[in-house]
DNA sequence: ATGGTCGCAAGGCGA
């Protein structure tokens, strides 16, 4: 089973990347992010066409998140709890119903810049809220697998120019321990299961010909549960799709589990 | 380089 996530800044611009890119990989389940779009302006006619259930969390012009699936989906549950006058749409879960059974929760984290200030404030906040239900998910022992644009660039090896990054929003340290905490609790970074070295990233700015020079930092997760990184079979990035025409800044990643 | 490039939606904000 093949679960990706895609960070596709804006489903409109998007659909025609989107289609041609789920008719090549033929992920199971996709998690999207940056919809940018209300529910009713989800182009879901070519996605259902290709086989796929389709679960929005949409808000106009900004944010909004969705999960698509070829596997049947239940227990579809919006909004990350913690503070009912959070109006941001960043946060979808479902359960995947195949050959294994996997809570699935996908997320788009705030950017959080510019630090500090407000938006900071905003972006600790939620990731604190995140921890608390991540840990919630756990008390399944369900395979729980939170994928998602996290915002977060875990260490210094996970951008092509660390230097560049120090006083982001994205890299400084309270961000980073706000993802070690979740890794704490037991969830397992996928990609880094499987590829530990340099050089793998899943964002490059459309600014200063960043893809060009592979000036690339790494944001986009699935981070496991235990009973989910015990299925890891393989994970990958599919780089590519940045070259391809009229990109989003961000490329699809994905896992296999098996089981 | 207080620039640069996108998307949304029709001016400026968010990233």
């Amino acid at each position: 089973m093949r679960i990706a996530t895609y960070n596709v800044n804006g489903i409109k611009a998007r659909i025609e990347r989107l289609v041609d890119w789920l008719g090549r990989a033929r992920p199971d389940v996709v998690c999207l992010q940056e919809l940018k779009s209300e529910d009713a302006g989800v182009p879901r006619g070519p996605i259902e066409d290709l086989g796929y259930h389709l679960e929005t969390h949409g808000q106009k012009g900004f944010n909004g998140v969705a999960i698509l699936s070829r596997l049947p989906l239940s227990d579809v549950v919006r909004d990350l709890p913690g503070d009912a006058g959070d109006e941001q749409a960043r946060w979808i879960e479902a359960t995947v119903e195949g050959p294994r059974v996997v809570r699935l929760a996908c997320l788009y984290a705030p950017n959080g810049n510019a630090a500090p200030g407000p938006k900071y404030d905003y972006k600790l906040g939620w990731m604190a809220r995140m921890e608390a239900r991540a840990a919630d998910l756990l008390r399944s022992e369900m395979p729980v697998v939170l994928a998602g644009d996290y915002n977060v660039i875990p260490a210094d090896i996970d951008a092509a120019r660390p230097a560049a990054w120090v006083a982001d929003a994205l890299a400084l340290a309270p961000s980073r321990a706000a993802l070690r905490r979740i890794a704490h609790l037991g969830y397992g970074d996928a990609l880094r299961l499987r590829h530990p070295g340099p050089g793998l990233y899943t964002f490059w700015d459309y600014q200063a010909g960043a893809f060009a020079r592979n000036d690339g930092i790494r944001i986009d997760h699935l981070m496991l549960s235990p009973q989910a990184a015990d299925l890891l079979v393989d994970a990958g990035v599919d780089a590519a799709e940045r070259a391809a025409e009229r990109p989003s800044d961000h490329v699809p990643v994905w896992i296999d589990l098996g089981g």
